[in-house]
DNA sequence: GCCATTTGCGTAAGTACTTACGTAATGGCT
DNA sequence: AGCCATTACGTAAGTACTTACGCAAATGGC
């Protein structure tokens, strides 16, 4: 794939691409992983339920904007780990529409189970990252931000008006 | 979300969703283009298309293997192309298995239509990456090539031995 | 030539995100 | 207190990938 992979060779036009595919890889060794540990635990619950770890008790608003998704992901992924018995879940008495998470026992057992995991994994990621791709962590900081506050979309556009000038002569 | 974004934080321990979440945004941008652009074209498309566009006529297997997806998944995209009448299909007569894409002369239109607007965010994506992360593209390559060269369970695995020992003692 | 094995790919089902929709709760204003 | 715009989130449906399965064609050894 490294000599003939068209997505690597489109560079700057098929970045999308490229995060999605990486996404996809990495999730499928993590599954591995797990596997491998006899857990039953899920990628997609890691952001999830270390977020309970670390801060105990969250409403699913809060979830999905720390974590970047939407609610109706945190939604589905909230009831996952409720038929897993990892969560309890209850209305906010301030706010009864907010949902508020909280690990169960068991939950925060198999987040104790799998924490020098995490951390090994962790540990690998940096080591690669650190020999590999230095600076990978910075960069793609730097990347979200300057998409979020400007978009491709108005980036395009901002170049569209110098294009049909052109185009008229 | 830069002041608050827990993925952020886990920094090595949440790559996947990194990218995964990267991709989303980009994906979402460029559909919005798209729709600027009044094309019913899809970027999921772009990849199988482009590479059309260069080699002519390639084959389901092919282009999953030089994109780096799943025949599945070109499979699929290979409908929805069909159905807009973007692709021509036949099997090679060499090997009937193959099923061979060709761009219809729709399909050629089409691309040669959007080829500028291709190149301007090609363009855009450029400049953003060497002002706001120079070296990202390289840094990816090399983190691609790491994990498939030596994959996270095999890596985490290689420490196992190490951190039992540790535990006997 | 026969046949076990491999290869290519269509399709179904599963997975993990998103948008769209709808309902209930909240809070500001009059 | 009532009204109404906004907020929070469950659920359905859509999207874009994957694995699993199965069938046909091709390959290669005997």
């Amino acid at each position: 794939m490294a000599t003939n992979d068209f997505i690597r060779a489109k560079a700057h036009a098929a970045l999308g691409t490229r995060f999605r595919r990486l996404s996809e890889q990495l999730e499928r060794q993590v599954e591995a992983l797990y596997a491998a540990h006899k857990t039953d635990f899920q990628p997609r619950w890691y952001p999830v339920v270390t977020a309970l770890v670390e801060h105990g008790a969250l409403s699913v608003g809060e979830l999905a904007a720390m974590i970047g998704m939407t609610h109706a992901a945190i939604s589905q992924i909230r009831g996952e780990l409720k038929r897993a018995g990892m969560v309890r879940v209850a209305a906010d008495p301030h706010d009864r529409r907010r949902q508020i998470l909280q690990l169960s026992a068991k939950g925060k057992r198999e987040a104790e189970r799998l924490a020098p995991l995490w951390a090994t994994v962790a540990q690998v990621s940096r080591e690669l990252v650190t020999r590999d791709a230095p600076g990978l962590l910075q960069a793609l900081d730097r990347f979200e931000d300057a998409i979020r506050t400007n978009p491709i979309p108005a980036r395009v556009h901002a170049l569209a008006p110098k294009d049909k000038a052109r185009r008229r002569s």
